[in-house]
DNA sequence: ACCATTTATTTACGCGCGTCAAAAATATAT
DNA sequence: ATATATTTTTGACGCGCGTAAATAAATGGT
């Protein structure tokens, strides 16, 4: 590889022996010019190894490859993971993906919806924070920069929502319990921040009513994205105090689930389905740490593949038809039981 | 507020009735105008909302105010937190941080070294994949822009290293255990990827020689950084035939010894210090799970604080001194020990 | 070998801002 | 009030690339 420095498209298009305009046209797509002629460009650019200038080339498109992933909590592995298949779909797809994490913070939502704004990205792929977010800030951002939003729904706002059908976790987990023991009671945090907290109490409102059962929400105190300390303190009270109702749990969410678990071994109570367990408990997510749990935790787990796989295929949809779909598109998932040790 | 849209500098300058250089040296630097100027801008700033195109402002900048964060596996919540933690010192220093996640990747590590070089960051914190790292392309890359390692350091690349001091982990965590009970023996896998993992054996080789007592070396299959299952499926098989040498064992890190606890759960054995219990455990990184495991994990928690706030802080200096530092520095915090249930 | 079609080249302009030098305006000190 | 230092303005150039129109060359089918 030779070792002169190149400095422009300039210099590299006179040491391929093709014009700049030509050069131009191959980066913005290689297959746009003639075999022969990609062949040439790209044996220089092994010998010479030139890049463009990314923001001299973003300032004249109208459109740059970038697309935005902004998730509400990146400490939390289930996002961190959904994060990382989308990001490698975007790379795979020839775009520049940028991952943002607005840490649980409004504020920080807002920011990170001016800064990609100005980043004038071809599209965006939107996890919100849910009730915590600025509902007024992030539907002017969706109106104008192509938006889609997952897991957490906004009711209207986006070209689209992909993320997963709450009712299909909840019955899946009702059903199953309730079945194979006594009806569960619904754990979950009293003012949750997540849109999907507020659609899996009313489908366990709705299941239970359809198993002509008596229902039992369990609501405990605690604000933030730290789950697993809620879940814990809130498990403590109430195992302390003897408020369960059932013996058998549901938690709105594994990391509180989690946090449940941390109680219960911590008060001696044991978990599970064997005859020697007080309390079985089940959850939703199957976030990736809950089979290493102890017990490992029989939880509803998310399509992840259909759910990042679909919203970046809608997004892709959405930039080729010039970043309006005919109407606003909702896809829900189903879930999937998995049957482990808790319950 | 109004709602004309601004199109450029020159004519948001017009609005403002300010030239449109005092307004870029504005945007470079707020205190370099003088504060009745700057509150004019400001003024305007709020009426208008207007904002430089990035693109033309980082074109012409000979360094912009980028910083790349790389990781080498973000859905490790120990990477998240501290990534969160960076980023959140960057954006209070008036930096753009930009978060990239190597997946545990070769290839992807150097895509991202050769994206960055591109964005012409103004300095860039890496942590490195370690072992798994081509080396020459990182050295490199750290020859042409401004680095600070973290996390994992490559001897002689980057202009400082700041880091976990390894053997302060485990000189802390074999001194417990083998004052409480009998001395550990140590868990780990037989190719750990991180530097860090072969910095922790020698550390348990030098303690236990100091202390005079027989080390024990547990080595255990399994590639990639789903170290859970690795740690889960290692222990499994040393369990089932009975390979451990002591009663106590000390896990080279925390995830590892999350999938030793969910092992020990599924064949029935008590975890703990307590009396009917036959195995304590212990391990180090003070995960962020780690207090909710069952039972909760004794560690050697890494000082978060003082490794993010240094790096960037050393970063910081290294970007004030024009990407050169009298001599490569390395700086290596200690642990501190968390006394848990788990031993 | 011819013509129609596709592809590449030439030339030139514009994008939005950084930056520089010289001149003008303003602030600070005496 | 005057001299000096600081800040702002004016005017102009350049950055590296996108893009468009007109022209030239290459291709491919007959």
């Amino acid at each position: 590889m030779s070792q002169e420095k190149i400095r422009n498209m300039d210099e590299f298009a006179a040491l391929c022996g093709i014009s700049r305009p030509t050069i131009s046209k191959y980066f913005n797509d290689p297959n746009s010019v003639r075999p022969s002629t990609r062949g040439r460009i790209e044996a220089a650019l092994k010998e010479y190894d030139y890049r463009p200038n990314i923001y001299a080339m973003n300032q004249n498109r109208r459109l740059t490859k970038n697309i935005g992933i902004v998730v509400p909590y990146l400490a939390d592995p289930f996002f961190a993971e959904i994060a990382r298949v989308i990001e490698r779909r975007c790379i795979d797809a020839g775009f520049t993906p940028t991952l943002f994490s607005s840490h649980g913070e409004q504020g920080l939502e807002c920011d990170i919806l001016d800064t990609l704004r100005s980043l004038r990205p071809a599209g965006v792929l939107l996890a919100p924070l849910g009730r915590a977010s600025d509902k007024k800030h992030v539907e002017d951002f969706c109106r104008d920069v192509p938006t889609i939003l997952f897991d957490s729904n906004i009711e209207g706002v986006g070209a689209a929502f992909v993320g997963s059908d709450n009712f299909s976790f909840v019955s899946q987990t009702v059903e199953y319990l309730s079945r194979t023991g006594s009806a569960p009671c619904f754990f979950e945090m009293r003012d949750p921040a997540n849109p999907n907290a507020n659609k899996r109490r009313h489908a366990y409102l709705e299941m239970m009513r359809r198993l002509d059962l008596e229902p039992h929400l369990v609501k405990i105190d605690g604000a933030g994205w730290g789950f697993e300390e809620i879940g814990r303190a809130g498990a403590l009270k109430v195992l302390k105090d003897d408020l369960l109702p059932t013996d058998t749990v549901l938690c709105s969410n594994d990391r509180l689930a989690i946090g449940f678990l941390s109680a219960c071994h911590e008060l001696g109570i044991r978990v599970g389905r064997d005859e020697e367990c007080t309390i079985r408990l089940a959850s939703h997510d199957d976030h990736p740490y809950s089979r290493f749990t102890c017990p490992s935790l029989t939880t509803a787990a998310h399509d992840y593949e259909s759910v990042s796989d679909h919203a970046v295929e809608t997004l892709f949809r959405l930039i080729e038809a010039g970043g309006r779909l005919e109407k606003r598109e909702e896809t829900l998932f189903a879930a999937r039981l998995i049957m482990r040790g808790s319950a």
